[in-house]
DNA sequence: TAAGATTGTGGGTAGTTGTGGGTAATATGC
DNA sequence: GCATATTACCCACAACTACCCACAATCTTA
């Protein structure tokens, strides 16, 4: 069953294989738009994970990147960080995407792997990297939790 | 897979070859609308790199040039700047484009280089010298960097 | 419960791509 | 006009990628 299109929730435990390509879990695939043509774009996470996003929403962030003028070095910068590691990348008829060895040197992956639906957007987890990264409760600012309650409903 | 058109994300290594002729990644050919002719135009970067842009780009930037009153010193040397070393390139049969010994000189560039998709453009590097500019955080400016993180939902 | 469909994973093969170099056509300078 | 330099086209080849088929495990359905 779907609930609103492009959207994910859920966490999966996949492998990657030899030749560096990931199964997209099946009902993620299910939750896309015709308009996603099979594709997603695949990026380095602002934690150490790779993002992947379904086309459509790549798209977005792309429209809004090319309003950015060159002009100033920091937009340059930005657009440079943004669009350098990312890759445009089609699944196979077997539901599955390439990961490029810079990524997965990036997100230390090995063959195990954590996939996680972050609304928008899947991460993908070295599952190790990931217990550390949680493990570290203390970097979580119980102000900054506060300063969410006030954007967000739960 | 072809996203937007005339739309450039990735990094790729590529050499630059004893005739100065340099490959275009495949995955940015297949993205050209056919009214770029096969054409590109490579200029000066504004950092220490080449730009390279689709026909199409480029005809956008003359027109904006065009509406810059030269009354102004300052347009008139913008002007001067970006024109002055820019040039057109067709690519050939195997889809490689030359790049003149004196952009070549500009960049620093040696035989391994490095292709950046920059949305609109492409970019070419010394991978060494790209390293360095990255490295240089001071040149960004932290509040500038913040602001545009609030505006580009990632 | 049994049969069928779906899903995750592995590997072979044919086509594509990046790169080097030879050769003919074109441009340049004296 | 001719010699030289420059450019564009062609061929070759190794490495890589996309597509295809296969199969076991799981889930669905009658």
């Amino acid at each position: 069953m779907t609930l609103s299109k492009n959207t994910f929730i859920g966490e999966f435990c996949y492998s990657l294989d030899s030749k560096g390509r990931l199964n997209i879990p099946s009902k993620f695939r299910q939750g896309l738009s015709k308009d996603n043509k099979n594709t997603f774009v695949i990026a380095r996470g602002l934690d150490k994970c790779i993002w992947v996003y379904p086309l459509i929403e790549w798209k977005q962030i792309e429209k809004n990147l090319r309003d950015l003028s060159s002009l100033s070095i920091t937009h340059r910068r930005f657009i440079r960080n943004t669009a350098r590691y990312a890759s445009p990348s089609t699944y196979d008829k077997q539901g599955r995407i390439m990961i490029n060895p810079s990524l997965i040197e990036f997100a230390s992956l090995e063959k195990e792997v954590v996939i996680i639906g972050m609304i928008n957007k899947m991460e993908i987890w070295n599952p190790e990297v990931l217990n550390n990264m949680e493990n570290k409760e203390s970097e979580v600012n119980p102000a900054t939790y506060e300063e969410l309650s006030n954007k967000i409903i739960l």
